[in-house]
RNA sequence: GUGCCUGUAGCUCAACGGCAGAGCGCCUGACUGUGGCUCAGGAGGUUGUGGGUUCGAGACCCAUCAGGCACCCCA
């Protein structure tokens, strides 16, 4: 057993130059949930055990579970979506619906970690709560297309399916529902294992041959979302909610196109499933290609799960964005705000006498508001000051001596390049701030390599 | 939870069962109002941890912890 300092398995540490990256990605989600309405709410990490048992299906023996000092049975949230449900069930008479919120926070999953999979995870969740109208599910996908578009991503796609869809498949090939959950979880492997890797599971779990080629023609639907609903509409003939299913989908994806969601962004997938078992609607998630990371996001419908706390039935939709996988794929994208600093510039000290005059200048730019940094030892070497500077990434280093103070000015010196201009005290602020701003403008997922670099030639 | 692979300096990695090393980074100086380049010097290790085999273990065996990949599943 070892005595090493460690923090836990599966739970991350995230450093100054993570967290500018990850306060980037939920500023952009709250700035873009808020434009449509979406209101914040919070809710506690733990709650009753109880509260969390029959909601989320087979994982639920991922949950995080303890018992309280009063011998209570807790649990960490596996999401936010139970919890939120539980609010709802518990101020219905002080909520006025339809109700639109977004919560940002962490969750936990006693998964095994790998690629994209953490044991502390964060997501940005959005819920549309008290609402059936097709327009709700249209403006998650709305929100999301925008909110991706926001952090940088240029190619992602947004597969969307429907519970019924899948159901209709399993029942036009004569499945019962206890054989369903096993094809569910085969055909979603489409895009992972190939055509003949799911032919050759769902022959394994005993579907018959004859099915199994049904069941592919359906899922393996090419083309555009108009022509892929067609094809499912005529195949699955006969089954009354596939039938009320895809003329749902169809009107989503009418008030989706209506809000400016991109044709090219969206694909209908039959063969999208989602493990969570609450969703009984549309179900959706975002992905990107390059690099691979599964999906960033998914949701979707769930009229049922609110109402097995408020005793009625209180349909809504939403999603949740991963937090991690987003923060993963930008980082590898090179994505975010260039600066991987908060301070735009280090005010040096010359000398033991400047000192107190450089240390007022630097006051002057934060009450002008800017994020400036000082040197703390008022006796060391100004090469050593310009390193670390450098080093921290801080973009212009100042310098205030004798000389520059008799002049009224100040030197401005520009680490990456090496440019130095002396320039009226007065005209600094006025300066830097126009730097800061072009310092943190994003990089999009098109934008990688080249400006990201710190020109060090 | 299952299987496979990997843990050596801050980082990337060497070292046949036989004296623990290199490159980069770091520190000091050459450089008394300016970082990066160059040169000279220097510091830095309980080889993840615990046990075992052996005259001798970084290497072999067992356990354990951590990381990666594939399952399972998901954000």
């Amino acid at each position: 057993m070892s005595s090493r300092v460690q923090n836990i398995r599966g739970m991350r540490d995230h450093l100054p130059s993570a967290m500018i990256l990850r306060q980037y990605i939920i500023n952009t989600l709250t700035s873009v949930f808020e434009r449509y309405g979406f209101e914040p709410l919070q809710t506690p990490i733990v709650e009753y055990a109880e509260t969390l048992d029959g909601k989320i299906g087979d994982d639920e023996k991922l949950i995080y579970r303890f018992e309280d000092h009063g011998g209570r049975k807790v649990a960490l949230r596996y999401d936010q979506t139970v919890p939120l449900a539980r609010v709802v069930a518990q101020y219905q008479g002080q909520l006025l619906f339809p109700w639109r919120r977004y919560a940002i926070g962490q969750s936990y999953r006693g998964e095994r970690p790998g690629r994209g999979r953490y044991r502390e995870l964060w997501q940005a969740d959005i819920d549309i709560v008290g609402s059936a109208s097709p327009v709700a599910d249209a403006e998650i996908l709305a929100v999301l297309t925008d909110a991706l578009t926001a952090l940088g991503f240029t190619g992602f796609t947004t597969l969307i399916s429907h519970r019924q869809v899948l159901g209709g498949i399993a029942r036009v090939s004569g499945l019962d529902e206890a054989a369903a959950g096993n094809v569910y979880r085969a055909i979603d492997k489409l895009d992972k294992i190939g055509i003949d890797g799911v032919r050759n599971e769902l022959l394994q779990s005993g579907v018959a041959p004859d099915a199994v080629e049904r069941i592919l023609a359906l899922i393996d639907l090419q083309g555009g979302a108009d022509e892929v609903l067609d094809e499912l509409e005529r195949r699955l003939q006969g089954d009354e909610r596939a039938q009320q299913a895809i003329a749902n989908l169809r009107a989503i994806i009418g008030y989706a196109r209506a809000m400016g969601v991109p044709e090219e962004r969206i694909v209908i997938a039959p063969r999208l499933a989602r493990g969570l078992s609450y969703y009984t609607g549309a179900v959706f998630e975002s992905i990107v290609q390059n690099p691979p990371m599964g999906s960033l996001l998914g949701g979707g419908r769930y009229d049922e799960l609110i109402g097995m706390f408020a005793g009625r039935s209180i349909p809504t939709v939403g999603l949740a964005f991963g937090i991690e996988r987003l923060h993963d794929v930008m980082e590898e994208l090179g994505m975010g705000p260039a600066s991987r600093t908060i301070a735009v510039a280090l005010v040096t000290l010359f000398n033991p006498e400047m000192a107190p005059e450089s240390l007022r200048l630097a006051q002057e730019l934060r009450q002008a508001g800017l994020m400036i940094e000082t040197t703390l030892d008022p006796s060391e070497k100004l090469g050593k000051q310009l390193q670390y500077a450098d080093r921290r990434g801080i973009p212009y280093a100042l310098v205030l001596g004798p000389d520059e103070l008799a002049r009224g000015e100040v030197v401005v010196k520009h680490l990456c390049s090496g440019e130095q201009r002396s320039v009226a005290r007065s005209a600094v602020a006025g300066m830097l701030a126009s730097a800061a701003e072009s310092q943190r403008a994003p990089r999009t997922a098109n934008e990688q390599g080249g400006l990201h670099e710190r020109q060090t030639s």
